[in-house]
DNA sequence: GGTGGTTAGTTACCGTTCGTAAGTTGCCTC
DNA sequence: GAGGCAACTTACGAACGGTAACTAACCACC
């Protein structure tokens, strides 16, 4: 039995719940928000700047699910202009080091990838 | 300077490159495959059964994205009915490792994460 | 010789999600 | 009183994902 096959069985669901949060972990924003977030509590606009190509709104529903799945803490200041501030929880803090490994081979591979790309690419039309 | 940082800055362009791979590697099925896949060949079909709730058209369009991106081999063999086997290049068995360490993070905190959920509907309703 | 089964897909349709851009709130400064 | 700031929210069109039916090529059976 593959270490996959043992990870899969653990809740005897044939992996159901496994991709249920790995569907929440694993979208287009959430991996970069929690990594952005590493060492350092940040209002909503710094994100915003931090993380490229992210819209507003996306933005905010990512931190929303965060929030939400206890990942991220949301703090809001009553003055003015508002002051809102994100940190991750403990749990949050634990994601780091998958996510830094997956963001390293990304970084490893990625001359890989984009020349097996332009190949196809050619191969193809 | 953060680990994140210094991951984001090799490319100099922002982490701009880095976001483009992890697109394509964390959307919904990819990791899922490539886990499959862990020391396994495996035909269409088979991948079919052993991934609950992907659909044939979604897993064709994962299975096009991962060969081109070559971390898949596609082998076509002239028989009826058809056979077509799957399987890991090097470059995507090297993905197992952070993939796999993602999955037990997954595990570890499926109870936190769904216990912080209920908690959160039952605050907002 | 027509019906049904097999594998590896493809196609059509439709609902959900995502990105863009503009609007909102509350107060402060000029 | 016009404009700015922070943190959102809303409207709308485009892109993506899921469902289910269809296809090609051949074989086995009746």
């Amino acid at each position: 039995m593959s270490q996959y096959e043992h990870t899969c069985m653990i809740r005897g669901d044939g992996g159901r719940t496994i991709r249920t949060i790995l569907d929440r972990i694993c979208d287009k924003w959430t991996l970069l928000v929690v990594a952005t977030l590493d060492e350092e509590r940040l209002r909503f606009t710094d994100l915003h700047r931090q993380i490229p190509g992210i819209s507003q709104r996306m933005l905010t529903l990512t931190l929303r699910n965060l929030e939400r799945d206890g990942l991220v803490s949301r703090t809001a200041y009553a003055e003015v202009p508002p002051r809102v501030e994100y940190a991750l929880t403990p749990t949050g803090r634990s994601l780091i080091p998958p996510a830094l490994a997956l963001a390293s081979w990304a970084i490893d591979h990625i001359s890989d990838i984009e020349a097996s790309r332009t190949a196809y690419e050619t191969r193809t039309g």
